[in-house]
DNA sequence: TTGAAAGCGGTACCAG
DNA sequence: CTGGTACCGCTTTCAA
């Protein structure tokens, strides 16, 4: 009925914990030296009781858990399934497991969870953090206290980090979209949307991408949004009715993304012909979508492994210097982009 | 440097440990009392260190975790997520956390994960299983030893489970697609495409909707794949090309649907004029498609919460009979379904 | 070759 | 009102 626990082990097998415990942990050839015949009979009991040492004591006596945490922003953007997907593969191969946190985006749910997962004895810890500052003070006892430390995408001091290229990726799409022959380039973006710099980031790089070719940023032309499709398809269509609507949309990411087109489609525009749309990560679907989504590509596995790899690093020498590793990201140009059609026309009405 | 342990807390405020876990505990108006001065002093000392409980000390005294594991298929399927997305957020509300593990479709990895759950004090098990049968035995001893577990989807004996109408909803898909006239179907699906009974579920509400219009079952009409959207391309290729292809496919998911448009999208059939597609999930995305896919919309959040809450019944009340949550699905029909041309035509070429 | 016993960090009972 | 202490299940040193 309950659990056996090594008591009821050693009881059966009429020895004393101890050898239960070395029978087990096979120390048998090291500095201790078991019977066969009393391994035979420990096993026995073990095999007959279906014992499984309890995880928990094991960790109270050795200070590990096998267990890293993960915090990610939300729950619903494909772009961060990757990312764990990248953590739990890396993590399988050692044996450690995955204690999922989501932050759904509130700043104090975010800092909770942090806490939470310092309670437990983690052994490491992956954080994609959307309100950076706020948890700046218990990131540096994280630190203090030696616990191995990753953040994804964040750009952070003296913490390790496994960081892309967002901004490099939007320097590559105004490019594009500029050569293209696009000047009325609208921005969907939002805070949700992901690590905070890199938002801003994008949005560094819209604005200089503009002032490259001479342009002063249009702020109408421009919508800040929430995380979901349906907030990406609103952002859309404020942006296609605007009195003189942009030729092309660059959107923070693939989901924000889907939105919009499916805005673009119900004002019967074509992609790319009335306009053209480009966003950031390349989650799996975007190859699938109808046109297939241009967008900067982000290896979001690869960047959750080289996070999990990051802890494995600390945890192995704890007194490395603080480290960081590159994921480069790089533009697809797929589908949904194309040059700009003028005069370019609304609801299918030539202006 | 190092955590600051209960002893460092007593030691600083002067008193002994027990003193500490009252007021920590707040027993203090229970049976217990504290004056209020040496209260203050513990708070001073618990803040002065930063002291936080270690949840693992915890655990072993108290038998309880506060952890719920989820096991899923498959890390790329957003239909899973979203199970996982409405488990996190139930369990969220009182406090617990989950530790996520992945089979990705292998039966070993399926049968480990369970193990290594077990061995953790877990207070909950939430099941999707693809290999039921493999872990029967496991299944049998985590009943006997009383831990709450409940699986989703999948049609067991004397265990919590929450289900959905995967059978219903593809009498519906048939019903659907032969009342459009629709007399040629294939049928995409495949193990991992899921809980395997529902798999052959579909398959056979596929059999009988055709033989309900007295048709046979033409098995050339038949692809089974795996579950990755690439899978779902080639299978629609696949069909697409056969002599007399179908003017109508059921997917068993939307994943692998986008996989099976996208071939659609190749050959330059239109969708639903040339060929229909329907499937199963509705996944968040699968409204945003183009054209939106008609499909089975099942709430899987709710999915993930009702199995979430069935462990908290069992919890409270572990002598109740097995339990079973029905989260009923329905046919959304979108835009991916329609009349049949005939002739049909195929690369646009009229027969 | 095996067993006794000391912790790991808390909790909660009992005595004072 | 507060402190001592046994125990949760396991590991590992030390002694037998």
């Amino acid at each position: 009925m309950k659990r056996p626990t090594q008591q009821d082990v050693a009881k059966l097998a009429g020895v004393s914990r101890a050898t239960v415990s070395y029978v087990i942990n096979g120390l048998t050839d090291s500095y201790v030296t078991i019977t066969d015949e009393t391994r035979e009979r420990v096993m026995q009991a073990i095999v007959e009781l279906g014992y499984q040492p309890d995880a928990t004591a094991q960790s109270l006596r050795s200070g590990t858990t096998n267990t890293v945490g993960l915090l990610i922003p939300d729950m619903h953007n494909p772009h961060y399934w990757q990312i764990a997907a990248g953590v739990e593969s890396e993590l399988q191969t050692k044996g450690f497991d995955v204690l999922l946190m989501s932050a759904a985006l509130d700043p104090e749910r975010e800092l909770h969870s942090v806490k939470t997962l310092t309670r437990r004895r983690i052994d490491g810890l992956i954080l994609l953090l959307t309100y950076y500052d706020q948890l700046r003070g218990e990131l540096d006892t994280l630190v203090q206290q030696r616990k191995p430390l990753a953040l994804i995408g964040t750009s952070a001091s003296s913490v390790d980090i496994a960081r892309t290229s967002h901004k490099e990726g939007a320097v590559a799409v105004m490019k594009h979209l500029l050569e293209l022959g696009h000047r009325r380039i609208g921005l969907v973006y939002g805070v949700g949307a992901v690590y905070p710099e890199q938002g801003t980031d994008r949005l560094v790089a819209y604005r200089q991408g503009l002032q490259s070719v001479g342009l002063a940023t249009d702020d109408s032309l421009i919508r800040y949004c929430g995380t979901t499709i349906d907030e990406g398809y609103k952002a859309g269509l404020s942006l296609l009715d605007h009195p003189a609507p942009p030729t092309a949309i660059i959107v923070i990411n693939d989901m924000l993304a889907m939105g919009v087109m499916r805005a673009v489609n119900e004002r019967e525009l074509r992609i790319p012909d009335d306009i053209s749309i480009a966003s950031f990560d390349d989650i799996e679907m975007a190859a699938y979508l109808n046109p297939p989504l241009t967008t900067v590509h982000i290896d979001a596995e690869e960047l959750g492994r080289a996070a999990t790899r990051l802890i494995f690093r600390r945890i192995n020498e704890p007194d490395l210097p603080p480290q960081e590793t590159f994921v480069p990201g790089h533009l697809i140009i797929r589908g949904t982009t194309g040059k700009p059609s003028y005069p370019y026309s609304v609801k299918g009405q030539p202006l």
